[in-house]
DNA sequence: TTGTTTTAATTAAACGTTTGTTTAACTTTG
DNA sequence: CAAAGTTAAACAAACGTTTAATTAAAACAA
């Protein structure tokens, strides 16, 4: 598995970018054989079909992200708000250096039709939670945490926020007062506003007194 | 505007119904006329074309959307708290009514080209933010909430979260604990755990003194 | 009311493209 | 020489849209 020669990851790659950008539908194999620059056939040759392709880009990202759930830190010194902390500044740049896959992920969630993409989606999704919950229930029993707080929804929070602002990037480069920004630093003041949001709002809801 | 006789309305609503479900060019308009019982030939004849039909969907519920921010009780005797907390379930009842929409909303913001509907749907975050801001200000001025806060994130995270529980109903409603509810009771039980968590959530950032 | 005319609604069929996929011939590689 | 890679061309099916013919409804004058 994950033995990729050039051409197949330019498609992979090209695929990708495509689908997020105009959808699984909107995309034609002609437009990505065409930006890959490689004969039509080829996608068929390597991948089967047009759905085994959406598939081996979703399995491409997926070893990626059973990695980043692999090599969480099990430092047990770091105080329980400080691992959210970091486990949210690693969401966010997992999220903004994977952008296409990620957009790819909001739009097939959404369908209601089962699908190997759909059922591959909520899986990862069962992971992520399988990740936090620990850190979440371990702290409340400490007594450092409160203890009515939904840890699953949280996680949505989390996702949710980040989705949403995804999509949300090019409206905000619009802004005047964003104009000055080339997209280094625009990337930056982005990550910099979801991480102080995000760790600002966790903080407040496991460590406030109701 | 807004005059549209029963055909129409069925095409509008079959459209909305399917665009959700599979997406825009992943639903044909005979797959639309099939289901609505129309002729083909009527969606071009009332509509135009096939974008056009999507656009109409849209400003179709928009005009929903409009009356909904233009009702927001301007009641001043209520406490900044509460009238945010009518503010979340006003959101979450209107969402979990108009899924469909919100489907297609969601889809549909993701597109990198610039569209009719991808501007009316910015337009109308921006009036969300324009109803949601100036109740936060106030209280901040007052002395009620706290000041360092980013109200713009805060509501991305309201309407990621919602966004984000809508595809993951069909994961929660597999769940062995859920099994026993009818579709009534379990959209009672989904707005109950989003209203709780979300009230929640934005007591603790807006109240909580860091 | 009547018959007539104009407009709107509806239809099956056809339009030209574009779709994803396959074929069969050809080239390169080991 | 055999296997893998690569290609242009062709495939049938599906796509959004239009056409031309027909029916239904509305408007109008007698």
């Amino acid at each position: 598995m994950e033995d990729y020669n050039d051409k197949q990851l330019s498609i992979i790659t090209v695929a990708e970018r495509l689908f997020a950008e105009k959808g699984f539908h909107g995309t034609s194999v002609r437009d990505i054989a065409q930006e890959a620059d490689v004969n039509i056939a080829m996608i068929s040759y390597y991948f089967g079909s047009k759905d085994k392709l959406l598939e081996a880009v979703f399995r491409h990202r997926m070893y990626a992200s059973r990695a980043f759930i692999n090599e969480l830190v099990q430092n047990d010194t770091m105080a329980p708000l400080e691992k959210i902390y970091s486990l949210i500044d690693r969401f966010i740049n997992k999220m903004l250096n994977e952008q296409n896959f990620q957009c790819i992920m909001s739009r097939e969630q959404l369908n209601k039709e089962q699908s190997p993409v759909r059922d591959l989606i909520w899986q990862l999704k069962g992971e992520m939670l399988g990740l936090m919950r620990p850190i979440v229930t371990n702290a409340q029993d400490a007594g450092t945490f409160t203890t009515d707080v939904d840890v699953e929804m949280l996680l949505t929070t989390l996702f949710g926020t980040i989705h949403q602002t995804i999509p949300a990037q090019h409206v905000l480069r619009t802004y005047p007062e964003n104009a000055h920004m080339n997209d280094e630093e625009f990337k930056e003041y982005l990550r910099l506003r979801l991480s102080t949001h995000l760790k600002k709002l966790f903080k407040a809801i496991l460590t406030h007194e109701f």
